[in-house]
DNA sequence: CACCATTTGTTCGTATGTATG
DNA sequence: GCATACATACGAACAAATGGT
Protein backbone atom coordinates (compact mmCIF):
# COMPACT_ATOMS: atom_id res chain seq x y z
CA UNK A 1 0.00 0.00 0.00
CA UNK A 2 1.21 3.44 -0.90
CA UNK A 3 0.95 6.12 1.55
CA UNK A 4 -1.88 8.26 2.47
CA UNK A 5 -0.66 11.48 3.65
CA UNK A 6 -3.32 12.36 6.85
CA UNK A 7 -2.43 15.99 9.01
CA UNK A 8 -3.82 15.22 12.01
CA UNK A 9 -3.48 18.82 13.13
CA UNK A 10 -6.05 19.81 10.65
CA UNK A 11 -9.75 20.60 11.27
CA UNK A 12 -11.00 18.71 8.84
CA UNK A 13 -11.12 15.36 10.67
CA UNK A 14 -8.74 12.74 10.09
CA UNK A 15 -11.47 9.82 8.61
CA UNK A 16 -12.57 12.51 6.47
CA UNK A 17 -9.44 13.14 5.30
CA UNK A 18 -9.55 9.61 3.88
CA UNK A 19 -12.61 9.52 2.99
CA UNK A 20 -11.51 12.61 0.45
CA UNK A 21 -8.10 10.82 -0.41
CA UNK A 22 -10.11 7.15 -1.63
CA UNK A 23 -12.76 8.75 -3.49
CA UNK A 24 -10.54 10.70 -4.99
CA UNK A 25 -8.94 7.26 -6.22
CA UNK A 26 -12.11 6.03 -6.97
CA UNK A 27 -13.43 9.10 -8.89
CA UNK A 28 -9.73 9.58 -10.86
CA UNK A 29 -10.20 5.78 -12.24
CA UNK A 30 -7.16 4.77 -10.52
CA UNK A 31 -8.85 2.18 -8.98
CA UNK A 32 -11.32 0.42 -11.18
CA UNK A 33 -14.90 -0.59 -10.91
CA UNK A 34 -14.88 -4.12 -9.85
CA UNK A 35 -11.89 -3.67 -8.32
CA UNK A 36 -10.95 -4.45 -5.04
CA UNK A 37 -10.22 -1.64 -2.96
CA UNK A 38 -7.33 -1.54 -0.01
CA UNK A 39 -8.17 -3.84 3.10
CA UNK A 40 -8.55 -2.20 6.45
CA UNK A 41 -5.48 -3.38 7.43
CA UNK A 42 -4.16 -1.98 4.13
CA UNK A 43 -5.43 1.20 5.11
CA UNK A 44 -4.39 1.22 9.05
CA UNK A 45 -0.45 1.11 7.64
CA UNK A 46 -0.85 3.36 4.84
CA UNK A 47 -2.35 5.90 6.80
CA UNK A 48 -1.33 5.20 10.43
CA UNK A 49 -4.41 5.49 12.09
CA UNK A 50 -6.93 3.25 14.01
CA UNK A 51 -9.12 0.53 12.08
CA UNK A 52 -12.31 2.17 13.90
CA UNK A 53 -11.14 5.38 12.15
CA UNK A 54 -10.78 3.57 8.49
CA UNK A 55 -13.82 1.47 9.14
CA UNK A 56 -15.70 5.12 9.73
CA UNK A 57 -14.20 6.29 6.17
CA UNK A 58 -15.19 3.09 4.22
CA UNK A 59 -19.25 3.20 6.05
CA UNK A 60 -18.56 6.65 4.65
CA UNK A 61 -17.51 5.71 0.89
CA UNK A 62 -20.39 3.00 1.39
CA UNK A 63 -23.05 5.35 2.35
CA UNK A 64 -22.49 7.52 -0.84
CA UNK A 65 -22.75 4.01 -3.41
CA UNK A 66 -19.22 4.48 -3.96
CA UNK A 67 -18.47 1.17 -2.98
CA UNK A 68 -20.08 -2.01 -1.86
CA UNK A 69 -18.50 -4.63 1.02
CA UNK A 70 -18.30 -8.25 1.32
CA UNK A 71 -17.63 -9.83 4.65
CA UNK A 72 -14.40 -11.79 4.39
CA UNK A 73 -13.78 -10.67 1.00
CA UNK A 74 -13.04 -6.79 1.01
CA UNK A 75 -14.76 -3.71 -0.23
CA UNK A 76 -15.21 -3.53 -4.12
CA UNK A 77 -15.38 -0.04 -6.17
CA UNK A 78 -19.23 -0.15 -7.18
CA UNK A 79 -20.19 -1.13 -10.97
CA UNK A 80 -22.69 1.89 -11.20
CA UNK A 81 -24.68 3.86 -12.42
CA UNK A 82 -22.99 7.34 -12.42
CA UNK A 83 -24.73 10.02 -10.77
CA UNK A 84 -25.13 12.33 -13.63
CA UNK A 85 -28.67 11.99 -14.97
CA UNK A 86 -27.46 12.48 -18.10
CA UNK B 1 -4.17 -28.40 26.71
CA UNK B 2 -3.05 -27.42 30.32
CA UNK B 3 -5.72 -24.76 31.08
CA UNK B 4 -4.57 -21.17 31.11
CA UNK B 5 -5.66 -19.20 33.37
CA UNK B 6 -6.65 -15.75 32.23
CA UNK B 7 -8.37 -12.89 34.79
CA UNK B 8 -10.45 -10.60 32.36
CA UNK B 9 -10.66 -8.19 34.85
CA UNK B 10 -7.25 -7.69 35.14
CA UNK B 11 -5.60 -4.25 34.15
CA UNK B 12 -3.21 -6.05 31.66
CA UNK B 13 -5.25 -6.91 28.41
CA UNK B 14 -6.16 -10.69 28.32
CA UNK B 15 -3.50 -10.68 25.05
CA UNK B 16 -0.98 -9.95 26.80
CA UNK B 17 -1.14 -12.07 30.02
CA UNK B 18 -1.53 -15.08 27.54
CA UNK B 19 1.48 -13.40 26.14
CA UNK B 20 3.47 -13.61 29.30
CA UNK B 21 2.06 -17.11 29.92
CA UNK B 22 3.22 -18.13 26.51
CA UNK B 23 7.33 -16.64 26.65
CA UNK B 24 7.05 -18.27 30.41
CA UNK B 25 6.75 -21.50 28.68
CA UNK B 26 9.00 -21.18 26.12
CA UNK B 27 11.62 -19.34 28.45
CA UNK B 28 11.71 -22.01 31.64
CA UNK B 29 12.27 -24.35 28.40
CA UNK B 30 8.71 -26.09 29.07
CA UNK B 31 8.65 -25.90 25.12
CA UNK B 32 12.25 -26.70 23.92
CA UNK B 33 13.50 -24.94 20.78
CA UNK B 34 12.28 -26.67 17.00
CA UNK B 35 8.99 -27.73 19.17
CA UNK B 36 5.78 -27.12 17.46
CA UNK B 37 3.59 -24.19 19.87
CA UNK B 38 -0.29 -25.14 20.73
CA UNK B 39 -2.37 -24.47 17.76
CA UNK B 40 -4.67 -21.35 17.94
CA UNK B 41 -7.73 -23.69 18.40
CA UNK B 42 -5.40 -25.39 21.34
CA UNK B 43 -5.15 -21.93 23.04
CA UNK B 44 -8.40 -21.02 22.41
CA UNK B 45 -9.48 -24.15 24.84
CA UNK B 46 -7.36 -23.21 26.43
CA UNK B 47 -8.01 -19.26 27.30
CA UNK B 48 -11.97 -19.18 26.54
CA UNK B 49 -10.34 -16.20 24.33
CA UNK B 50 -11.06 -16.06 20.94
CA UNK B 51 -9.33 -16.42 18.35
CA UNK B 52 -8.36 -12.96 16.91
CA UNK B 53 -7.16 -12.28 20.51
CA UNK B 54 -4.76 -15.38 20.09
CA UNK B 55 -3.78 -14.32 16.97
CA UNK B 56 -2.41 -10.72 18.44
CA UNK B 57 -0.49 -12.91 20.89
CA UNK B 58 1.35 -15.01 18.95
CA UNK B 59 1.89 -12.39 16.79
CA UNK B 60 3.71 -10.62 19.68
CA UNK B 61 5.45 -13.56 20.30
CA UNK B 62 6.29 -13.57 16.54
CA UNK B 63 7.65 -9.96 16.65
CA UNK B 64 9.23 -10.46 19.39
CA UNK B 65 11.48 -13.48 17.60
CA UNK B 66 10.64 -16.12 20.16
CA UNK B 67 8.36 -18.27 17.66
CA UNK B 68 8.42 -18.46 13.29
CA UNK B 69 5.07 -19.82 12.45
CA UNK B 70 4.50 -21.59 9.11
CA UNK B 71 0.80 -21.69 7.36
CA UNK B 72 -0.21 -25.16 7.92
CA UNK B 73 1.38 -25.84 9.78
CA UNK B 74 1.67 -24.15 13.15
CA UNK B 75 3.98 -22.11 15.17
CA UNK B 76 7.92 -23.55 16.70
CA UNK B 77 9.99 -22.16 18.91
CA UNK B 78 12.94 -20.21 17.86
CA UNK B 79 15.61 -22.21 17.65
CA UNK B 80 17.79 -18.42 18.36
CA UNK B 81 20.30 -16.81 18.87
CA UNK B 82 19.88 -16.03 22.62
CA UNK B 83 19.84 -12.29 22.83
CA UNK B 84 22.33 -12.44 25.45
CA UNK B 85 26.13 -11.13 24.30
CA UNK B 86 27.86 -13.21 26.30
C1' DC C 1 -5.89 -38.76 -7.94
C1' DA C 2 -9.68 -36.82 -4.99
C1' DC C 3 -11.11 -35.84 -0.48
C1' DC C 4 -10.91 -34.22 4.13
C1' DA C 5 -9.17 -32.51 8.63
C1' DT C 6 -6.02 -29.35 10.63
C1' DT C 7 -3.84 -25.05 10.78
C1' DT C 8 -2.57 -20.45 9.79
C1' DG C 9 -3.78 -16.15 6.94
C1' DT C 10 -6.98 -12.36 5.59
C1' DT C 11 -10.97 -9.67 5.87
C1' DC C 12 -15.11 -7.47 7.51
C1' DG C 13 -18.87 -6.93 11.48
C1' DT C 14 -19.85 -5.44 16.13
C1' DA C 15 -19.28 -3.79 20.76
C1' DT C 16 -17.07 -1.65 24.82
C1' DG C 17 -13.99 1.41 27.34
C1' DT C 18 -11.09 5.43 27.53
C1' DA C 19 -9.58 9.97 26.42
C1' DT C 20 -9.72 14.51 24.25
C1' DG C 21 -11.70 18.75 22.48
C1' DG D 1 -23.46 16.30 25.81
C1' DC D 2 -21.36 15.12 21.49
C1' DA D 3 -17.99 13.90 17.88
C1' DT D 4 -13.59 12.23 17.15
C1' DA D 5 -10.06 8.78 17.85
C1' DC D 6 -7.56 4.97 19.86
C1' DA D 7 -7.25 0.24 21.97
C1' DT D 8 -9.20 -3.93 23.15
C1' DA D 9 -12.11 -7.97 22.38
C1' DC D 10 -15.42 -11.18 20.42
C1' DG D 11 -17.60 -13.10 16.13
C1' DA D 12 -17.87 -14.64 11.42
C1' DA D 13 -16.75 -15.63 6.58
C1' DC D 14 -13.48 -16.66 3.28
C1' DA D 15 -8.85 -18.27 1.75
C1' DA D 16 -4.61 -21.03 1.37
C1' DA D 17 -1.08 -24.45 2.88
C1' DT D 18 -0.24 -28.93 4.85
C1' DG D 19 -0.69 -33.78 5.63
C1' DG D 20 -3.08 -38.00 5.85
C1' DT D 21 -6.56 -41.36 3.95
Amino acid sequence: MREIKIDPDSAVPVYRQLVDALRARIESGEIEPGRRMPSETDLEQATGLARGTIRKSVETLRAEGLIITVKGKGSFVAEHQDDATD
